[in-house]
DNA sequence: CCCCCTTTGAAGATG
DNA sequence: CATCTTCAAAGGGGG
């Protein structure tokens, strides 16, 4: 068995995410929106994360982890068990059910009909999860709310250019199957978030300086860091760089061996071709305690020098000067805003005091590690997107979510052990950092309008306990997400 | 320009 | 302790 583990409880990792935790086939977040697949069946888990058995605390908050082990003996599903159970059905559902399930479906009349044909063929699992719904306790009005959820979420989720789009891209049968099997592990290709220091690339081909969205290859075609061309390629050639395309986060590859990302030693860095006149070693400092700040003045570089976006958090913190190179980002740090800064030129034309305030404001931001799904989608997005000639992230996401289920032990287990060491890795080099640094920072303006909203009816379960309902088997959200069965009453309520 | 959507997993917050 | 909430990535879309 194996599955991420949790520093929470210091718990072993679950098996799997159980998809039968998520009636209709929905994340919890989606579920907090949908108001059909709040429909819980009697019997079935809570959406949380499964109970693990509990294994002794890491000394550090933020210690190491259980790893997902590939050995079948571990406890709780050993072997094969797994792939029988019921919540791995659902995600395995093939199109064959979903055909059945849409044919059901399409009975409840054409509105709906178009609804679910559009939204059924990215949300198959959905509608799987519907049918064994209706099979399940949950049977009857809870299904049908459940089936009616789908539809509005649906409708709202996915509007006919969306709705479209994804007709389009699901032409292709892979992009429908779910089944998508020829996964290649690239321990390359997906996470190296926490580059060596000297943007060590072994080869000193230029690369392109940080850009928007707008000079990205079509399609999301993988952006390979030298490191990455390095060890994939014997004849290695100039690549660009790996790019977050929205954040302008640079994040050249690594080896996936912890050792390799640490133990950057002033020979194998010797090696290397400085782009930047990177510090000598200890590049990054393992102890938590070692204040690698101290350790590492900004670097000078000409202007214009490659390999400009990586930077070591203390360079990224020190680096105010205009027009100075050394402001390289590390990728784990972005403006709090999530965009690039300013290139120099840019900085020059504000004002002191703007530039004052700014930089006050625009306090550098750690973001959090990936997960394994995420490292997943890093390196599968640009193959989705190929694959179904599909652009919105949303759909992709969908499609990601099912492969990800339609994977094998084995091949998530590599996601989840890159995960650890991807956490291990962001652990030592920001020994301080806690997500809670970042609380906030995405929803606080969503949070504040809602509490400005005197008629927010709150929270679906609020939302029941106001109209005395049943909180298992009833759903009554808040208005504004219009119930299908509750609404009326919600409204009629309501100021 | 900013937020939403959509996914899973990790982890902080809350009751 | 169980549950809820937030944030990681991505990029088109919409207000």
């Amino acid at each position: 068995m194996f599955g991420p583990a949790s520093s929470r409880s210091g718990s072993a990792w679950r098996p799997r995410p159980a998809p039968a935790a998520r009636p209709g086939g929905v994340s919890p977040r989606s579920a907090r929106r949908a108001p059909g697949s709040e429909v819980r069946t009697p019997g079935s888990p809570p959406p949380g994360p499964a109970p693990r058995p509990a294994l002794p605390r890491p000394a550090h908050p933020r210690a190491e982890r259980i790893m997902p082990q590939l050995d079948s003996s571990g406890g709780g599903a050993g072997g094969g068990d797994d792939l029988g159970a019921p919540d791995e059905l659902l995600a395995f559902q093939d199109e064959g059910e979903e055909q059945d399930d849409k044919s059901r479906d399409s009975a409840a009349g054409p509105e709906r009909d178009l609804a679910e044909l559009k939204s059924s063929l990215v949300n198959e699992s959905e509608v799987a999860a519907g049918g064994a719904g209706v099979a399940g306790a949950g049977a009857g009005a809870g299904g049908e709310a459940e089936a009616l959820g789908r539809q509005h979420t649906s409708q709202r989720l996915f509007p006919d250019k969306l709705a479209e789009s994804l007709e389009d891209g699901l032409k292709a049968p892979e992009c429908a199957s779910g089944m998508y099997k020829d996964t290649v592990y690239s321990a390359f290709n997906l996470l190296m978030h926490y580059p060596p220091p000297s943007g060590a690339g072994q080869h000193p081909q230029p690369q392109p300086p940080l850009h928007n969205k707008a000079s990205q290859p079509a399609h999301g075609v993988p952006q390979l860091s030298p490191l990455y061309e390095h060890f994939s390629s014997p004849h290695p050639t100039p690549a660009p760089a790996d790019i977050s395309q929205k954040q302008g986060v640079h994040r050249p590859l690594q080896t996936p061996d912890l050792s390799g990302f640490y133990s950057l030693t002033s020979g194998s860095m010797g090696q290397l071709p400085h782009t930047v006149s990177w510090p000598s070693p200890p590049l990054y400092p393992l102890s938590p305690s070692c204040g690698y700040r101290q350790h590492f003045p900004a670097p000078t570089a000409a202007p214009g020098t490659p390999y400009p976006r990586f930077t070591h958090p203390s360079l990224m913190l020190g680096s105010g000067v205009p027009g100075h190179p050394a402001a390289i980002p590390h990728p784990a740090i972005v403006p709090p805003s999530g965009k690039q800064e300013l290139q120099p030129y840019d900085r020059t034309l504000k004002t002191q005091a703007e530039s004052k305030a700014e930089k006050e404001a625009k306090k550098p931001t750690i973001k959090k590690p990936l997960n394994a799904f995420m490292l997943y989608m890093k390196e599968m997005r640009a193959k989705v997107i190929a694959e179904c000639t599909l652009k919105e992230s949303a759909a992709i996401n969908q499609i990601l979510g099912r492969r990800w289920h339609a994977l094998s032990r084995e091949e998530q287990a590599k996601y989840y052990e890159l995960a650890r060491k991807e956490r291990q890795l962001h652990m030592q080099l920001y020994p301080g950092w806690s997500a809670r640094d970042n609380y906030g920072k995405k929803k606080r303006r969503s949070r504040e309008k809602h509490q400005e909203s005197n008629t927010d009816p709150g929270s679906p379960k609020k939302c029941r306990a106001r109209f005395g309902l049943n909180q298992q088997t009833d759903w009554c959200g808040p208005c504004r997400w219009v119930c299908p069965h509750h609404y009326p009453l919600c409204f009629k309520l309501l100021p």
